[in-house]
DNA sequence: GACGAGTTGTAGAACGTTCTCCATATAACG
DNA sequence: CGTTATATGGAGAACGTTCTACAACTCGTC
């Protein structure tokens, strides 16, 4: 038995495009030129060699495709899978590619710069055709000399002068006026930003434009040009602690924004512990309008940034990149407010 | 200068291991030895290929590799990325890979058996060197088939027959006795499950384990053989409805174990928006314990599986698979009761 | 009936690795 | 010194595609 079962070389024979060729009489050229439909095949040639690909379930190996030419695969690159806000970007993504012949890859850098680094090499290794990058945290040198080795769409990522790859954000500065705007219809006039500490504040990132926002709407809402903005620790063991610390401070602000709704959900919980009432005694306003503010029992009233539609218009981006545009493009997209008890008492006129 | 231009071909000339090769004066076989770290390599050699590949930025092509040998990938296969669970299984899976020479790719089915399939498939096409598969849909003859052609691992998979896989899980039926016994200590004894309505019921997928533990804790507790389990539909417009048409029963039960924190945290805010108050009305546990569960505003007693150390276990497990273990594995890991008010008023004794 | 033009199919060289032999050099041994 | 073992490096055939030439064949057309 051993012996016969050495005869069949017990190797798991896979169907190349060589088995398809003789399975269909015809030449491995000729499979390639159908596959590819590429010019210079006849009817009858197409349909024999389609008859023998789906006889024999024949799909091309990746890795071979991508030795010479396309991989028809393209890399996700995420910051940090825990943010609610980008799940919606993938499917975004995935909607988008799912009627192609695309495909997508996704890698996560938690927010680590060298990961992140291996990570867009990695793919560059793998020939994928193209790269979308959420939110990343590379400079705009580095991610430019990237870009010349394959085709890369920055989303969450503002440097409208890139001309090395192309850029899809929603407004965060506009975002940001938007939420003081609201405040201040509220008759709010004491109001802070609570924004995210970064180590390196890089200006490109979505925090810093909702800085730049916030401080605009304030200043045009005749309330000083350089407002508060109170700086909260990443995922650090002291995040919570600078929450409590600014909830207790006597001057406590009228009215939040906070740059992001994960932090505002997590204010919002501190306050009820502390028997701060909202939005009685603060007003709260978060940013991505994500799925937990949405809850009755948070809420939380938010910018909208459809992180689906940004997913969908930079993949767009990113396969006429593929297809051969040569010149950097910029899209913004607008954020809205959707209005929640956080902000007021019955403020739900605007959600739908 | 567009002469210029084309004398060097300015096509972006990768450094390949013939590049290495040349440059170390050695040959193509010599650096592929040094890369593999094979037998039979002098020191002198090793030391001049690698000096040569730390001059050159030397990255060995990952498409090109798999044609060959391993690619070095591991796949992760999710169904859903907004579920909170999954993205710390990713985190886990990561913790383990990223001091080894491994990395992960990452794809998202978004549950349609279709995709999954296809998704599989280019992860083979791939060359991956192996796959962890997150709760997949797909029934166990159709894993065996491709575990012939690539390690397998799967997470959230109820089948300890399995041969041709590994299978790593937290163990449900346990997790849910648990959840009961915790209800009954409460003192309640009219207690019901919030299940998953799914189409294809198959009986591998944890919430099957779920109620089957249920049902067990239930009938020891002497309340039944058969108790009451309603089905939520997943993610449709209904879901919501049929939630408050359980919150409006005359005959509602005292006290429900959700299948999952994503439906008991709806099902919180509901209640609180109709004004049945959590727990004195009705006591509500969960399963999961994700940390939207852990806000001070939510309060969600849950039983905490961690998706982290499945991940790093899973992980584990498929190296050892694709370094040679022949022998199928299905490991269990004990799941742990996270007590909140959702349970009981001070109930947060067991809590971190 | 020779010659271009167009159409359809094929040969075979890449692509960048891995890995199985082989060749050579050196050491060990009788 | 010859013979055999052992350690080190290299040649070159895969791996499964794509894609550039080019061959062969069919038509018109002069």
């Amino acid at each position: 038995m051993s012996i016969e079962e050495k005869q069949k070389p017990q190797r798991n024979d896979r169907v190349t495009i060589r088995t398809v060729a003789t399975h269909a009489g015809v030449s491995v050229a000729a499979v390639s030129k159908v596959m590819r439909n590429a010019y210079g095949v006849s009817d009858a040639l197409r349909a024999r060699v389609t008859d023998a690909i789906e006889a024999l379930a024949y799909r091309p190996s990746r890795a071979a495709r991508g030795l010479r030419g396309r991989s028809f695969t393209i890399g996700v690159l995420l910051i940090d899978i825990r943010n609610p806000f980008l799940p919606e970007v993938i499917a975004g993504v995935n909607e988008v590619l799912g009627p192609s012949h695309y495909q997508a890859m996704i890698g996560v850098s938690d927010a680590r710069v060298q990961l992140e680094t291996s990570l867009i090499e990695s793919m560059i290794d793998y020939k994928m055709d193209g790269l979308i990058l959420v939110a990343p945290r590379l400079p705009s040198e580095i991610l430019a000399t990237f870009a010349v080795q394959i085709p890369i769409v920055a989303v969450g990522y503002h440097d409208a002068s890139a001309t090395a790859f192309d850029t899809v954000n929603a407004d965060d500065q506009r975002g940001a006026e938007i939420a003081v705007e609201a405040l201040l219809a509220c008759g709010y006039r004491d109001i802070e930003m609570l924004s995210l500490g970064e180590r390196q504040g890089h200006a490109v990132s979505v925090v810093r434009q909702r800085e730049i926002g916030f401080r605009r709407a304030m200043q045009r809402g005749g309330l000083g040009s350089s407002p508060a903005i109170s700086k909260i620790p990443i995922a650090s063991p002291k995040r919570e602690e600078v929450m409590r610390k600014f909830l207790s401070r006597k001057d406590r602000p009228r009215a939040v924004f906070c740059w992001s709704d994960l932090d505002a959900i997590t204010l919002l919980s501190l306050a009820m512990e502390m028997g701060v009432r909202v939005p009685e005694d603060l007003a709260v306003i978060g940013y991505d309008n994500s799925s937990t503010a949405a809850l009755g029992l948070v809420n939380l009233a938010s910018i909208d940034q459809s992180g689906r539609e940004l997913g969908q218009v930079a993949t767009r981006a990113l396969i006429s990149r593929i297809e051969g545009r040569a010149a950097s493009e910029h899209i913004f997209q607008m954020p809205s407010l959707v209005s929640r008890n956080s902000l007021t008492r019955f403020g739900n006129s605007t959600d739908r």
